[in-house]
RNA sequence: GCUCGGGUAGCUCAGUUGGUAGAGCAGAGGACUGAAAAUCCUCGUGUCGGCGGUUCAAUCCCGUCCCCGAGCA
């Protein structure tokens, strides 16, 4: 495709979404290469190093094809969140417009497109202190009674909330606490596009399950083929909190109970499999009732000539 | 062959001092606005190993048989 093409599509950004090992990251390739584009990560532990075999990060060959941005960016001791995801994606897509290329974003974590695509809410970001005080406040009383005060300083919040969900107990005290206003009254605000021009073509893949497990199985036994248990075993050696971020991709827990021999390698694997299953339900039905999507790949991605060219046709008719 | 355990949901097991039973895990569905590969919510009838007996009533007590585990021979 000329350049000429896509100063036309000045601001489109193609976005991917679907459950782990659908095919997701050839389709970025395809389509980038289809557009003369650049493939943007939107998954939240891809953009973490020290774990590119477990993570399923693109292959050294995959990079060659077409460029790859925002993979393997990150520290595992850093905990990052949407908004830092955020503050690396807009630049990055603003940039590969300039150079009249088209984004290809790609992921399955679906919050991380859902601020891309709808915008974020504008709270500040929250300052250390005020998170270590609601992680003592956690640590000491317990989720539950966290609840009950959270019902006192935002009872709109708290009542959305289950007594028992520790992340979001946790963050709408520390937004209380922080801005001296409830989550709920930052909720009310309309939420911040952060590409208010983007044009977004959106592009759900949804598989059928029995397919799907097939190939998160298929998959697995190829990471381990490919080395993951030492990928552990080097991450063990970092001494890192298991509250982090990479430390609880799916995968990691269990090899590393394997390389501290509480568990044997195939039961490693069993379990790690058993929750890929479980975590490609969860974002089955985030893409399925959640997002808007243009168009749907009913079954797992290999190339197929049709469904490529489907979509090609489809995304030339929004311009 | 004898003795002692045990046989209850797909799995691991609880329980009923006799009134036909419930947790965790698995499974299914759902939620999701700054850790999201995270976190959370909802959903439990199964000849309570088989057959007899006692009883108004047995998964529970008694008898017997079958199966599994440990020990003794």
């Amino acid at each position: 495709m000329k350049l000429a093409d896509n100063s036309k599509m000045r601001d489109l950004v193609i976005v991917i979404a679907g459950p782990t090992a659908s095919g997701k990251s050839q389709l970025a390739i395809d389509l980038a290469l289809a557009f003369d584009g650049a493939v943007v990560n939107a998954d939240s532990m891809q953009v973490y190093k020290n774990t590119p075999i477990i993570s399923a990060c693109p292959s050294a060959e995959d990079k060659k094809i077409v460029p790859h941005l925002l993979y393997e960016m990150w520290d595992a001791s850093f905990n990052g969140s949407v908004v830092d995801w955020m503050n690396e994606v807009v630049p990055c897509i603003q940039k590969l417009w300039q150079n009249n290329k088209v984004p290809v974003v790609v992921g399955g974590t679906g919050m991380y497109l859902d601020n891309l695509i709808n915008g974020v809410t504008p709270i500040p970001e929250t300052k250390e202190d005020v998170k270590r005080k609601v992680a003592q406040m956690l640590a000491k009383d317990g989720v539950q009674k966290c609840h009950e005060i959270l019902a006192l300083v935002d009872a709109k919040t708290a009542e959305r909330l289950s007594p028992n969900d520790t992340t979001r107990v946790r963050r709408a005290l520390e937004v209380f606490y922080d801005t001296g206003k409830p989550l709920s009254y930052w909720h009310s605000l309309p939420m911040k596009k952060l590409l208010p021009n983007a044009v977004f073509y959106v592009i759900s893949i949804l598989p059928d399950k029995a397919e799907l497990d097939k190939r998160c199985f298929l998959r697995f036994d190829k990471m381990v083929a490919q080395g993951a248990a030492k990928e552990a075993k080097k991450l063990e050696r970092l001494q890192l909190s298991s509250k982090l971020p990479a430390m609880r991709a799916l995968g990691v827990p269990e090899l590393l109970s394997y390389v501290r021999g509480e568990v044997s390698l195939s039961e490693s694997i069993e379990s790690a499999k058993l929750h890929t299953r479980q975590y490609a339900k969860r974002q089955r039905t985030w893409f399925k009732n959640k997002l808007n999507a243009n168009f749907v790949v009913p079954c797992c991605y290999a190339s197929q000539k049709e469904i490529l060219e489907n979509i090609i046709i489809d995304v030339k008719k929004m311009f």
